[in-house]
DNA sequence: ATGGTTGTTGGACAA
Protein backbone atom coordinates (compact mmCIF):
# COMPACT_ATOMS: atom_id res chain seq x y z
CA UNK A 1 0.00 0.00 0.00
CA UNK A 2 2.46 2.69 -1.19
CA UNK A 3 1.58 6.01 0.14
CA UNK A 4 2.70 9.02 -1.96
CA UNK A 5 2.66 12.83 -1.46
CA UNK A 6 3.59 16.16 -2.55
CA UNK A 7 4.51 19.36 -0.92
CA UNK A 8 5.69 23.04 -1.41
CA UNK A 9 8.05 23.58 1.13
CA UNK A 10 9.53 26.95 0.04
CA UNK A 11 12.92 26.52 0.63
CA UNK A 12 14.10 23.25 1.80
CA UNK A 13 17.02 24.80 3.19
CA UNK A 14 14.48 27.15 5.66
CA UNK A 15 12.45 24.12 6.19
CA UNK A 16 14.47 20.75 6.93
CA UNK A 17 13.79 20.15 10.39
CA UNK A 18 10.30 20.34 9.90
CA UNK A 19 10.04 18.57 6.38
CA UNK A 20 12.51 15.69 8.08
CA UNK A 21 10.14 15.38 10.73
CA UNK A 22 6.89 15.09 8.65
CA UNK A 23 8.61 12.88 6.77
CA UNK A 24 9.64 10.68 9.25
CA UNK A 25 6.40 10.08 11.16
CA UNK A 26 4.38 9.99 7.59
CA UNK A 27 6.81 7.56 6.00
CA UNK A 28 5.57 8.29 2.50
CA UNK A 29 7.27 5.89 -0.77
CA UNK A 30 7.15 8.79 -2.67
CA UNK A 31 7.68 12.50 -1.72
CA UNK A 32 7.34 15.03 -4.52
CA UNK A 33 9.01 18.37 -3.29
CA UNK A 34 8.14 22.45 -4.74
CA UNK A 35 10.23 25.62 -4.26
CA UNK A 36 13.11 23.67 -2.83
CA UNK A 37 15.18 27.08 -4.09
CA UNK A 38 18.38 25.71 -4.08
CA UNK A 39 20.46 24.85 -6.77
CA UNK A 40 21.22 20.61 -6.69
CA UNK A 41 24.56 20.97 -4.62
CA UNK A 42 22.50 22.76 -1.64
CA UNK A 43 19.85 19.77 -1.63
CA UNK A 44 20.63 18.07 1.66
CA UNK A 45 20.65 14.29 0.32
CA UNK A 46 22.85 13.33 3.01
CA UNK A 47 20.00 14.09 5.48
CA UNK A 48 17.30 12.63 3.91
CA UNK A 49 19.33 9.04 3.05
CA UNK A 50 19.78 8.92 6.37
CA UNK A 51 16.22 8.12 7.31
CA UNK A 52 15.82 5.85 4.25
CA UNK A 53 15.10 7.91 1.30
CA UNK A 54 17.17 8.23 -2.28
CA UNK A 55 16.59 11.67 -3.93
CA UNK A 56 16.40 12.76 -7.88
CA UNK A 57 16.69 16.41 -7.36
CA UNK A 58 16.20 19.30 -10.16
CA UNK A 59 17.30 22.38 -8.57
CA UNK A 60 17.86 26.03 -9.60
CA UNK A 61 19.63 29.06 -7.52
CA UNK A 62 17.49 30.92 -5.69
CA UNK A 63 13.98 29.83 -6.93
CA UNK A 64 11.74 27.05 -7.77
CA UNK A 65 13.51 24.18 -7.62
CA UNK A 66 11.92 20.34 -7.54
CA UNK A 67 12.83 17.06 -6.03
CA UNK A 68 11.74 13.60 -6.10
CA UNK A 69 12.48 11.60 -2.55
CA UNK A 70 11.35 7.64 -2.66
CA UNK A 71 12.78 4.60 -0.26
CA UNK A 72 13.12 2.58 -3.18
CA UNK A 73 15.65 3.13 -5.78
CA UNK A 74 14.98 5.97 -8.63
CA UNK A 75 15.29 5.77 -12.10
CA UNK A 76 15.00 9.02 -13.97
CA UNK A 77 13.08 9.29 -16.82
CA UNK A 78 13.10 13.00 -17.19
CA UNK A 79 14.30 16.73 -15.44
CA UNK A 80 12.83 18.46 -17.38
CA UNK A 81 8.94 19.66 -19.28
CA UNK A 82 9.16 18.63 -23.43
CA UNK A 83 8.30 21.53 -25.38
CA UNK A 84 10.95 24.59 -25.05
CA UNK A 85 14.04 24.93 -26.42
CA UNK A 86 15.46 26.99 -23.66
CA UNK A 87 13.58 26.88 -20.72
CA UNK A 88 15.93 27.62 -17.34
CA UNK A 89 13.01 27.10 -15.00
CA UNK A 90 13.54 24.43 -12.60
CA UNK A 91 10.18 23.03 -12.46
CA UNK A 92 9.58 19.26 -13.36
CA UNK A 93 11.01 15.90 -12.80
CA UNK A 94 10.09 12.55 -13.65
CA UNK A 95 11.04 8.63 -12.49
CA UNK A 96 9.94 5.40 -12.37
CA UNK A 97 10.04 4.11 -8.75
CA UNK A 98 9.16 0.68 -7.86
CA UNK A 99 7.49 0.29 -11.10
CA UNK A 100 5.08 3.26 -10.65
CA UNK A 101 6.06 5.99 -13.11
CA UNK A 102 5.87 9.63 -11.21
CA UNK A 103 5.95 12.88 -12.05
CA UNK A 104 6.67 16.30 -9.69
CA UNK A 105 6.03 19.55 -10.93
CA UNK A 106 5.72 23.38 -9.64
CA UNK A 107 3.56 24.82 -12.12
CA UNK A 108 4.46 28.84 -12.89
CA UNK A 109 2.77 31.16 -10.85
CA UNK A 110 1.80 33.31 -13.84
CA UNK A 111 1.49 36.70 -11.99
CA UNK A 112 0.55 39.60 -13.16
CA UNK A 113 -1.59 38.56 -16.19
CA UNK A 114 -1.51 40.89 -19.35
CA UNK A 115 2.97 39.93 -18.72
CA UNK A 116 5.16 37.32 -20.49
CA UNK A 117 4.85 35.90 -17.09
CA UNK A 118 1.41 34.91 -17.39
CA UNK A 119 2.01 33.88 -21.04
CA UNK A 120 4.79 31.57 -20.08
CA UNK A 121 2.30 29.77 -17.44
CA UNK A 122 -0.63 28.92 -20.32
CA UNK A 123 2.52 27.92 -22.27
CA UNK A 124 3.92 25.76 -19.54
CA UNK A 125 0.46 23.76 -19.11
CA UNK A 126 0.06 23.29 -23.12
CA UNK A 127 3.24 21.33 -22.99
CA UNK A 128 2.62 19.30 -19.72
CA UNK A 129 -0.89 18.34 -21.77
CA UNK A 130 1.52 17.64 -24.50
CA UNK A 131 3.54 15.61 -22.47
CA UNK A 132 0.41 13.83 -20.86
CA UNK A 133 -0.88 12.90 -24.13
CA UNK A 134 2.76 10.99 -24.92
CA UNK A 135 2.39 9.13 -21.38
CA UNK A 136 -1.38 8.11 -21.98
CA UNK A 137 -0.64 7.13 -25.65
CA UNK A 138 2.12 4.65 -24.47
CA UNK A 139 -0.13 3.57 -22.14
CA UNK A 140 2.27 3.59 -18.92
CA UNK A 141 0.26 4.70 -15.52
CA UNK A 142 1.15 7.52 -14.02
CA UNK A 143 0.90 9.79 -10.61
CA UNK A 144 1.56 13.89 -11.84
CA UNK A 145 1.31 15.59 -8.20
CA UNK A 146 2.85 19.50 -6.89
CA UNK A 147 1.74 23.02 -6.95
CA UNK A 148 -0.29 23.20 -9.73
CA UNK A 149 -0.79 27.39 -9.04
CA UNK A 150 -4.26 26.98 -10.24
CA UNK A 151 -7.81 27.32 -8.57
CA UNK A 152 -9.66 25.31 -10.57
CA UNK A 153 -13.39 26.81 -9.53
CA UNK A 154 -14.52 29.46 -7.32
CA UNK A 155 -14.99 26.87 -4.56
CA UNK A 156 -11.26 26.36 -4.17
CA UNK A 157 -10.68 29.56 -2.89
CA UNK A 158 -12.07 31.22 0.40
CA UNK A 159 -12.83 34.64 -1.58
CA UNK A 160 -13.11 34.65 -5.35
CA UNK A 161 -13.91 38.18 -6.16
CA UNK A 162 -10.27 39.09 -4.66
CA UNK A 163 -8.88 36.51 -7.03
CA UNK A 164 -10.86 37.64 -10.13
CA UNK A 165 -7.31 39.62 -11.17
CA UNK A 166 -5.38 36.63 -10.33
CA UNK A 167 -3.28 34.47 -12.80
CA UNK A 168 -4.38 31.60 -10.79
CA UNK A 169 -8.06 31.74 -11.53
CA UNK A 170 -8.61 33.14 -14.98
CA UNK A 171 -10.51 31.90 -17.33
CA UNK A 172 -7.71 30.81 -19.70
CA UNK A 173 -5.52 29.32 -16.79
CA UNK A 174 -8.79 27.56 -15.71
CA UNK A 175 -9.59 26.22 -19.14
CA UNK A 176 -6.47 24.83 -19.89
CA UNK A 177 -6.55 22.96 -16.43
CA UNK A 178 -10.16 21.29 -17.70
CA UNK A 179 -8.57 20.19 -21.09
CA UNK A 180 -5.65 18.58 -18.75
CA UNK A 181 -8.00 16.37 -16.58
CA UNK A 182 -10.07 15.91 -19.63
CA UNK A 183 -7.91 13.86 -20.69
CA UNK A 184 -8.43 11.13 -18.33
CA UNK A 185 -6.87 12.53 -15.10
CA UNK A 186 -8.65 11.72 -12.01
CA UNK A 187 -7.78 14.58 -9.00
CA UNK A 188 -6.82 11.99 -6.04
CA UNK A 189 -8.92 14.60 -3.30
CA UNK A 190 -11.80 14.71 -5.28
CA UNK A 191 -12.44 11.59 -5.79
CA UNK A 192 -12.21 10.89 -1.92
CA UNK A 193 -13.47 13.48 -0.59
CA UNK A 194 -16.25 14.93 -3.26
CA UNK A 195 -18.22 18.00 -2.35
CA UNK A 196 -15.42 18.46 0.43
CA UNK A 197 -15.64 22.45 1.28
CA UNK A 198 -12.92 24.44 2.16
CA UNK A 199 -10.23 21.89 1.58
CA UNK A 200 -7.46 24.24 1.12
CA UNK A 201 -3.71 23.84 1.00
CA UNK A 202 -2.22 27.19 0.53
CA UNK A 203 -2.41 29.83 3.33
CA UNK A 204 -0.55 33.24 2.37
CA UNK A 205 1.91 34.37 5.38
CA UNK A 206 -0.09 37.80 5.07
CA UNK A 207 -3.16 39.12 6.74
CA UNK A 208 -3.30 36.43 9.08
CA UNK A 209 -4.80 33.96 6.19
CA UNK A 210 -3.53 30.63 8.56
CA UNK A 211 -5.53 31.80 11.86
CA UNK A 212 -8.71 32.71 9.79
CA UNK A 213 -8.18 29.60 7.64
CA UNK A 214 -8.45 31.72 4.42
CA UNK A 215 -7.21 29.52 1.85
CA UNK A 216 -6.99 28.28 -1.80
CA UNK A 217 -6.33 24.45 -2.64
CA UNK A 218 -3.90 24.50 -5.26
CA UNK A 219 -1.45 21.42 -5.06
CA UNK A 220 -2.92 18.32 -6.66
CA UNK A 221 -2.43 14.91 -7.44
CA UNK A 222 -3.87 13.42 -10.88
CA UNK A 223 -4.04 10.06 -11.27
CA UNK A 224 -4.11 8.09 -15.22
CA UNK A 225 -7.15 5.88 -15.04
CA UNK A 226 -5.77 2.75 -14.36
CA UNK A 227 -4.08 4.11 -10.88
CA UNK A 228 -7.67 5.89 -10.10
CA UNK A 229 -9.24 2.19 -9.69
CA UNK A 230 -6.24 1.66 -7.08
CA UNK A 231 -6.74 4.99 -5.17
CA UNK A 232 -7.23 3.78 -1.21
CA UNK A 233 -6.94 7.26 0.59
CA UNK A 234 -6.59 10.93 -0.10
CA UNK A 235 -5.85 13.73 2.40
CA UNK A 236 -4.20 17.13 3.25
CA UNK A 237 -2.24 17.32 6.31
CA UNK A 238 -2.84 20.32 8.02
CA UNK A 239 -0.80 20.13 10.76
CA UNK A 240 2.22 21.29 9.14
CA UNK A 241 1.29 24.59 8.10
CA UNK A 242 0.51 25.22 11.63
CA UNK A 243 3.82 24.90 12.94
CA UNK A 244 6.65 27.28 13.53
CA UNK A 245 8.82 28.21 10.43
CA UNK A 246 6.23 26.92 8.47
CA UNK A 247 6.11 26.58 4.36
CA UNK A 248 2.67 28.23 3.39
CA UNK A 249 1.77 24.94 1.86
CA UNK A 250 1.15 21.84 3.76
CA UNK A 251 1.12 18.31 2.29
CA UNK A 252 -1.39 16.74 0.57
CA UNK A 253 -1.18 12.74 0.41
CA UNK A 254 -2.43 9.34 -1.39
CA UNK A 255 -2.38 6.01 -0.66
CA UNK A 256 -2.64 3.20 -3.55
CA UNK A 257 -3.51 -0.45 -3.19
CA UNK A 258 -0.97 -2.81 -4.53
CA UNK A 259 -1.27 -3.29 -8.41
CA UNK A 260 -3.69 -6.72 -9.34
CA UNK A 261 -0.88 -9.79 -10.19
C1' DA B 1 -6.16 48.93 3.52
C1' DT B 2 -1.71 49.97 -3.38
C1' DG B 3 -0.75 47.11 2.90
C1' DG B 4 0.33 42.71 4.86
C1' DT B 5 4.78 38.16 5.34
C1' DT B 6 8.52 35.01 4.14
C1' DG B 7 12.74 33.52 1.52
C1' DT B 8 16.82 34.47 -1.09
C1' DT B 9 20.09 37.66 -0.69
C1' DG B 10 22.37 41.47 0.56
C1' DG B 11 18.39 45.60 -3.22
C1' DA B 12 14.81 43.91 -5.31
C1' DC B 13 12.01 40.19 -6.76
C1' DA B 14 8.92 36.27 -6.29
C1' DA B 15 5.08 34.31 -4.17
Amino acid sequence: MPVLATWNVNSIRARLPLVLDWTERARPDVLLLQEIKTENAGFPELEFKAIGYNSLVVGQKSYNGVALLARAPIQPALTALPGAQDDAQARYVEADVAGLRVIGLYLPNGNPIGTEKFAYKLAWMERLIARTKTLLGQGIPFLMAGDFNVIPTDGDVYDAKAFASDALAQPETRKLWRSLLNLGLYDAFSLKHPGAQRAWTFWDYQAGAWPRDLGLRIDFILLSPGLADRLADCGIDREPRGKEKASDHTPVWCRLSEAAP
